[in-house]
DNA sequence: GGATGATATGAGTATATACACTCAATTTAG
DNA sequence: CTAAATTGAGTGTATATACTCATATCATCC
């Protein structure tokens, strides 16, 4: 059952996980440079972003919403809190933490936008508006198949 | 400078970085869950699979053609060694380590193979052959637009 | 209204990732 | 042939990721 060249030369090309992976990895690395100038990373500056946007969910619905794990969407937001970006307050539902941006978080999120949208601006135009809008979609739908 | 709602949610739903990294997380959980019982996790058997392809390549080298950082494809190949799964020797340029896939290594990558081609099947006919032919040349894209 | 199942979270552990800094070996310029 | 530039790799540190296990709270159903 040896396995030959050709088949492996396939399979690293072809990988589904590997190109995904191989792509967020350079994105990312592409995004947390435009962000250094804010002290931001870019896992930091999505958290901060969806809690702006919606900052009544606790950690596990959140998670959910964001496709992260909710242990690793909890380590995220410990380091949030300790840059006093964001704080951690129990709900009514004694179970669940509440998480609110501080002003100094908002602030922080705020001065981070430009280079945000200049990261995105330059990924972006690598494919075009419409390719975008396509990848776009698929992404979606391979990250809700994979489930 | 307040940066309102609606652009808060346009930029989580359109952020490239966090829709490649989303689809990332959840698609290498699901080649994780499905290479488990062969005990690599998708990180590993990509690399295997790169130094079983074309073993005689320093660890620069095969970063940069993985796109992986040198340091993280390093810490990676120390686990397989850990493992048994591949050795590093010195090269004759003594700056280089040449990594051999063992006989331990390409038992365990053979062995993985049908559970990879089970994930890879998953998740390709999510979107179908030819978007997913798509989507792969326009991650490449993205990659090498990143750099 | 107390047992039971569902839900929210944290802690421990392991892996993946990459930047900055350093050192060693090689190559190249003069 | 030597000094300088380049290249290959390791370490320290920080972050990101997720699985497993443990615990606390809530909701619900007799």
């Amino acid at each position: 059952m040896v396995i030959d060249q050709q088949k492996c030369l396939l399979m690293a090309r072809t990988c589904a996980c590997f190109s995904l992976r191989r792509a967020s990895r350079l994105v990312s690395q592409a995004f947390d440079r435009a962000l250094k100038p804010s002290g931001l990373r870019i896992t930091q500056f999505s958290v901060l972003s969806a809690y702006h946007m919606s900052g009544d969910l606790g950690i596990s619905k959140m998670s959910r919403g964001l496709g992260m794990d909710r242990t690793t969407l909890s380590r995220n937001l410990k380091l949030l809190a300790q840059k006093g970006l964001i704080t951690l307050e129990p709900a009514e539902d004694r179970r669940e933490q509440r998480v609110k941006v501080t002003q100094k978080g908002a602030q922080a999120f705020e001065q981070a936008v430009p280079y945000w949208e200049q990261a995105q601006q330059k990924v972006i135009s690598t494919l075009g508006d419409e390719k975008w809008a396509a990848m776009q979609q698929d992404l979606r739908a391979l990250a809700a198949g994979a489930k």
